[in-house]
DNA sequence: GTAATAGTGTCTATAAGACAGTATCCG
DNA sequence: CGGATACTGTCTTATAGACACTATTAC
């Protein structure tokens, strides 16, 4: 055991054991106020039937950041897409029945534009509300796919708070109420729309003004529109209530 | 570890690439009011005599939890432990020269105990101010190393904000003074010492009072001690300056 | 004594949340 | 017209930061 890390670096071929590397995704859109994530009906054993994060095996010679990228492609149009980034390894021995797999998972955010799941592998993809995949009485995903997915969540959610991420669910221009109605659906509360205006507009670089308005499609004055500002981080934050 | 290649025997070896499977760990301590990081030596090529992230391959049978705190304890003692997290996984394909190699990397804590690095593996490991390994002119690490310890600096920078992660780099108890060098040698900022008191104790369940005194080394009354409390989160954030 | 530190009190600026009120659109 | 919405203004409360002040220790 000692010699075990001398072996090790020395790279002999036989001294460390292969893994099979894939990469899951996250996809989430926000589709008629509330939050959704992108999933495939699987249609092979272990797990078919079952709903599932899109993924796929790492190749030979492509990073993780580009297999997502390209397994998203597969899924569904790229264009739209509106962030990507790493979230966790997952790397239980037994998280897939079959062999040893080491998943390495992403989440991404999609604005809810007409979105063709028109990818090769699209069959049997749609969004699905992310409330019937979380908390108690939650329907089952693949593997561990429900883990990923609750990991996935409390990410987002964690990162609309200190980030410029929530323009990134929306296409642009959008109006404050659309922004808001982002905030509301990933963070599954009701928000103050007089203070998160006066919040959004003084938080520097968060968005700029855009020309022109749109009508509220309930009702009431024509909106103003914004599109991102140049801010990653927000200063302050917004913080969830 | 030489039986390992029959781990994968039930499935077809030729439908996905296999990988190697690596985890390297950024164990940061404070010592003398500066950041230190655990660097090892490296002893061959590639990158012989370059300074290292301590690390190894994945076993066949263990989730890289399980390796990231076992390869710890082949460097050091792993009783004083503070934390340890997940903090990213690297996947170029080039960012090892000899081979495709997928490092899980963690991030871990460790009080500032005297702490015997005496594992087994031990030999040239110890603990480097980081200051010279981050920002520009800084010294280079082995392989994607230096890359590694930036985000995992920024990670523990961030988490020091909203998290208890701070207490997990003293021993206890502690003086609100020591926990304020932690905030200050992380940060690599200087606090004003009423301020922060008055925030650590609004905060609740960051610290706890703990019975006695202890004398201040460099003149001043006997500050009070204080141990780690029940909260995760901190609710208000303690934010950068 | 001087210097440094622990701890308290206080003032100001900023931000969050509650809420009133006006203007504009749809039906 | 009523109802819903966009947007502005104001009040209260909580927090961050600056700073003055006292008390206690080492030298």
């Amino acid at each position: 055991m000692r010699a075990s890390r001398k072996v090790n670096v020395e790279y002999d071929p036989g001294a460390f054991p292969p893994f099979a590397v894939t990469v899951d995704i996250a996809l989430f859109s926000v589709r008629e106020g509330r939050l959704c994530v992108l999933l495939v009906d699987r249609g092979v054993e272990p797990f078919k039937g079952a709903l599932a994060l899109p993924g796929g095996f790492l190749k030979a010679n492509e990073s993780t950041d580009v297999a997502a990228h390209r397994e998203l492609r597969e899924e569904t149009n790229v264009d739209a897409l509106g962030y990507l980034e790493q979230l966790k390894t997952y790397s239980s021995p037994d998280r897939d029945p079959r062999m040893r797999v080491v998943s390495v998972a992403y989440f991404g955010l999609l604005a809810d534009v007409a979105t063709p799941l028109g990818g090769d592998d699209a069959a049997g993809a749609a969004f699905y509300p992310v409330e019937r995949f979380v908390g108690r009485r939650a329907a089952t995903l693949a593997f561990d796919h429900g883990v990923i997915l609750q990991d996935a969540l409390e990410r987002v959610r964690s990162k609309l708070e200190y980030s410029a991420l929530a323009t990134s669910l929306l296409p642009h221009p959008f109006t404050i109420a659309e922004l808001r109605g982002v905030y509301e659906a990933v963070w599954d509360v009701s928000l103050h729309p007089a203070n998160f205006r006066r919040k959004v507009l003084s938080t520097s670089g968060l968005v700029v003004r855009a020309p022109g308005s749109r009508q509220s499609p309930r009702g009431g004055p024509a909106a103003e529109l914004y599109t991102p500002g140049d801010a990653d981080q927000l200063q302050p934050a917004l913080l969830r209530p």
